[in-house]
Order: C-alpha cells, then structure tokens, then sequence
DNA sequence: TTGGAATGTCAACAAGGCTGACGTATTATA
DNA sequence: TATAATACGTCAGCCTTGTTGACATTCCAA
C-alpha cells in the first residue's frame, strides 16, 4: 500500500492537470503503437485499418449481421460497404443471407479470412502480452478499469446487444 | 495482495487469449470515447484531429521547431504542413524564424490558439478525469505502467530530446 | 396491401495520410 | 571558398476512409 495521506487534497494528486496530460499523451502514443504492428500486415495485402476492424469483429462475432458491424464500429453502411464488399470479394469474408430475416446478411469468415485475422490477432496481442507481462496482474488490472471507464455508454449496448444475440 | 497461488499457470491467467482480446478491444472502444469529445469541438471550428494534436503538443512544448513536432507526430511535413499552414493563416499559431539556427522554425500558439488548446484539453480532461477518478490512483498507476510498455521506444526519445532541448 | 426496415450501390466530397519533385535559405564540411 | 547537407515550404497526384444524399430491392409486420 502507498503512503496514504488523511489531507484530501494529497489524496487527489493523481488527479491534477499534469496527470492528465500525461495520461492524454500516454493514450496516444500508446494507440499508435498498438496499431503499428497490425498495420504493417495490413500494407502487405493492400488493407487498411478498417478491414482490420471488420475481421476482427466478424471473427469474434461471426454470424453477426451488417447493422451489427456498423453499430459497433460507429461507421456508415456505404463506408463499412466499401470494405465489406472487397473483403467478399476477395473471399476472406463470405456473406449469407439471414435465416430468419433475408433482408440481413450473416457475416463469416472463410478459412482464408480466419487465416489473416490469426496473423494480424498474432501480431498485436505479441505487443499487447509484453505490455501486460512487463506490467504486472494488478496494473492490468488497472488498465481494464481506467479504460472501461473511458468509453462510451452507447457502445456498451451494442456489445450487450450481441451476447444476448449469442446467446439465443 | 490478491489469493496468489504457487501454480505458475494460476499465476499468467491475466496473459491468455481471452485477456489479450478484451484489452485489444478496450483499446479500441476507448480510443474512440477519448477522441469523441474534442472531435464535436474540432468540428465547429472546420478542424479535424491532426489540428488538435498539432495544437496539443505545440502547447506542451512551446518553441519547439518543425521538425520536432514531425518526429513527434510521425508524419511528414508535407501532412504536417497542410495542418499548420491553416493554423498560421488562422491565427493560432505563430511562426518564428530560428534565433541559434535560421532555417529552423520556432512554433507558438497565439492568444487564439491557446484559448482553443484550453477548450479542447478541458472537454479530453474531463473524460479522463471521470475514468481515472472512478478508477482510483492505483488503477491509474497499472494503466500507466501497462501504456508505457505498449509505445514505441522510437517514440519517446523524441520526447527525452525535447526534455533535454526545454533544460537548456 | 402497404409502410418501413435492412441492405446494396452510385456519386460526390473532405480529411489526412503518403510519395516525388523542386526551390530557397542557411549551415556544415571537405 | 566551393560544395554538400539540412530545414522548410510548396505543388501535384495518389490512397484510405470517413461523410451525405439519392435510389432500388427485398422483405417483414401491422
């Protein structure tokens, strides 16, 4: 346990402006090199970052419909499309048409599909796994709570929304 | 202390697969949250987020040259320029030719640019501030530790040499 | 049967990355 | 002192990835 202080102001140190600035330029930093290494996957096939995203959660939520995707990744259908239609194109990612409601299409990824998203899932979790190690259990867990505390309420829901989905 | 247990695998759980796709994901959804509200500012002013870090780190480290602030953001100066070229014409910031080094330019934020630096750093602190203080300090602490190990070591000897630079 | 939802697609545009090339001071060096 | 290297600005062109608006199709549900 730290020195604890009974003066409030002491207590809340870790909250002053120069904390924050370095927890701001800590966060950007810290994503550019969370990127990069995925990225420079993504070059060699001709891919950005938002097909990176697409597989992603089309692997983690495989089956998931297009409205899902856009949902989650707070994108518009014509701009996910644009990726999405390459993707198919290229037959990383397969389309159908949903079972119960034919309007929407169910997501898949083919084999070749999965097979760039374990490279590119391999590359960054690497990154990601030494932060970790290095850090220790309890910064982990740290991490985790200061970062579930920076998103949006309204992206949790559509989380929310597929596990129930999954769940069926 | 947390129920430790000898067993070496009982010990590296917060290292499996499923961890690392949480924090993966973490990253990504609380990206989005940290940049969201300085983007609703940015957009009233026609600015976008290369504005903002451009305004952000001339801020930080006033006087700093063209070049630093290039190392720092990882662009070009033809990306960078594009950026600060509207910044210049607008007013916020300033450019000064080299007093030790001619061909060098020396960046300043205005009057302007720092009432918008403060608007835009107040609407990011505020998100950080409710994450960290929700989190606790030693939360704080683990996501520091865990960010720090996830940059680039290319990164932050841009930063040791503006240190080293703002000393003199 | 009819309105609305889900999807796909076309067009046009903007931000912000990139490369390559060129010009101009200014400084460093051979 | 002549030459090379550096710092910076700028022009042109390209790419990715976001946006809005419009329109067609298919299908569900009231």
């Amino acid at each position: 346990m730290s020195v604890s202080s009974s003066n409030r102001s002491q207590k809340l140190l870790y909250l002053t402006d120069e904390q924050l600035l370095q927890g701001i330029e800590l966060m950007f930093f810290a994503y550019k090199g969370f990127t990069s290494d995925p990225d420079r996957i993504l070059e060699e096939f001709g891919y950005g970052r938002a097909h990176h995203r697409a597989i992603h959660f089309i692997n983690r939520w495989s089956g998931l419909t297009v409205n899902d995707l856009i949902d989650i990744l707070g994108v518009t259908k014509q701009s996910l499309n644009r990726v999405l239609r390459q993707l198919i194109e290229d037959q990383l990612v397969e389309s159908r048409v949903g079972t119960e409601d034919k309007r929407q299409r169910n997501l898949y990824l083919t084999l070749a599909g999965e097979a760039l998203e374990k490279e590119l899932a391999t590359a960054q979790q690497a990154r990601v796994r030494k932060a970790f190690s290095e850090a220790g259990p309890e910064a982990v867990q740290g991490f985790r709570e200061v970062l579930e505390n920076m998103i949006d309420d309204g992206q949790t829901a559509h989380i929310m929304a597929l596990r129930k989905e999954q769940a069926r």
